[in-house]
DNA sequence: CTGGTCGGTTCATTATTTGAACCATTGGTT
DNA sequence: AACCAATGGTTCAAATAATGAACCGACCAG
């Protein structure tokens, strides 16, 4: 392994649940040599990449990265981050994948890929708003909102897309408490009569979630063995959206 | 040089000006060998700190900053990187340094530093207001503003504070492409009868300003020595925290 | 005082980095 | 079409930088 992955893995043991750490306790997070940990620290240090607080003389994340965000973002905007992940996950599952953001309190899919390799798919409007109590992105936004936010949603008024539409709070409590035990949302017929869709929630950096991203199927080719792949697809482009974007998944987030 | 250093070095290459660099181009820039360069880019692109485009085989920065950066600013919230250049500010210049931020339309000063060097020196309120046209931090924002923004200010009744505010629009504008040329704003007893302030604008990743940084002294203290002094701190300060922000000068900003 | 930390340093041994020369491609010029 | 000058990428002996066990002094708790 070259010296600069050494360096580099170094500022992956930062978190927020450890956002300091000593120059013993990386090394043995690191399962490296204290030696080489304290000189690759000095190099990471006098780059800006680290930093050491005054009292006490724990590590913590530098000020660069502020400025190479801000250079990334403008070299590669959100859209095209999120689309590639979308086109993965479309690639991985053979389905229509969107990313819907929440604005204010409207729930907006902003995105989409769809896969070449059916001949019916599931489409998507452009800028369409997606109901929360009626999608499975609404549903996984929902699940991981505020309380406050949760229960005025569920207190006003749930219009009916279909008839298979859930409009009854407290069965709708009961299946935001499944999404929170799986992680991920699903709905059969709720928005559109024939589509069967998952979404997992993704989060920002204060750990709230922000949207969504979703496999929409039609509901006649939904079976167990896509049921599955599609789930865990969707999960982990779910987490590894979040990632990307720099957000936490709350701790009352499944491992999946 | 470690080669750590020189792979971080590779990093701070990348600018919005030039987003992707090509590996020839990266060995020119850096004065380094292609391979070596080219061994680097390897590491750092495992790491997701660089990615390589897909046409084209140039480098731009990889995934990895919006996660860092939001770890970073969860161990270390923005005020305290303002509240570091401030102290460092007030340090050089023995007076008060202050930072203040554009909320709307209202400039609101929303951190200090005193300088114990002085018994007598410029107090602030917490979280007071700055008129846009009365004070030098205000006339920093308004010299980088939009047009359409400066228009209204300006176009809006202006009250004056002291006897020495200057209210005439002509004269303000005037006042406005003086700051332009030089980078840096001048009030003397604008605001306050007895202070005499400079103040640097601030940017953000859009090379909008966001707020700016000033330096008050008492009126009888300020001379050419200090003047000196004053301004060259102030606008280095202002250049180096809108680096740390994540922000750019726009091109019309005159480099010191 | 003792034993166990801590951050940091030392230096002979070892492994990695280096760089000139080398491909294979590409795009522009004659 | 032949040529040239770029490009990104690779090779390997020589040069250099990384490694790690042992060692400091400082600090803290028992």
């Amino acid at each position: 392994m070259g010296t600069v992955t050494k360096a580099l893995q170094l500022l992956t043991l930062f978190s927020r649940a450890q956002p300091l750490i000593g120059l013993s306790d990386m090394a043995r997070l690191a399962g490296m040599n204290k030696a080489s940990v304290h000189r690759m620290l000095g190099e990471l240090q006098a780059a800006g990449f680290v930093e050491q607080v005054g009292s006490g003389r724990q590590y913590r994340l530098g000020p660069v990265y502020m400025r190479l965000a801000a250079l990334r973002e403008h070299a590669v905007p959100l859209r095209d981050v999120v689309g590639a992940v979308l086109q993965q996950l479309c690639d991985e599952t053979q389905e229509t994948a969107h990313f819907s953001l929440l604005q204010g309190t409207q729930l907006v899919a902003t995105t989409h890929a769809y896969s070449p390799h059916h001949g019916t798919r599931v489409t998507m409007e452009d800028a369409q708003i997606l109901t929360l109590h009626g999608t499975s992105s609404g549903l996984a936004v929902l699940a991981y909102a505020s309380p406050d936010f949760a229960r005025a949603v569920l207190e006003a008024p749930l219009p009916a897309r279909t008839k298979h539409t859930i409009t009854n709070p407290d069965e709708l409590r009961a299946k935001l408490a499944q999404v929170q035990k799986n992680g991920i949302a699903e709905s059969i017929s709720g928005f559109e009569e024939d589509v069967h869709s998952h979404a997992a929630p993704i989060f920002d950096a204060q750990g709230q979630p922000l949207g969504a991203i979703a496999v929409a199927a039609p509901v006649a080719r939904m079976d167990d063995t896509l049921r599955q792949t599609v789930r865990r697809a969707t999960q982990e482009a779910g987490l590894h959206l979040t990632r990307l974007l720099g957000g936490f998944p709350p701790d009352t987030y499944p491992t999946p």
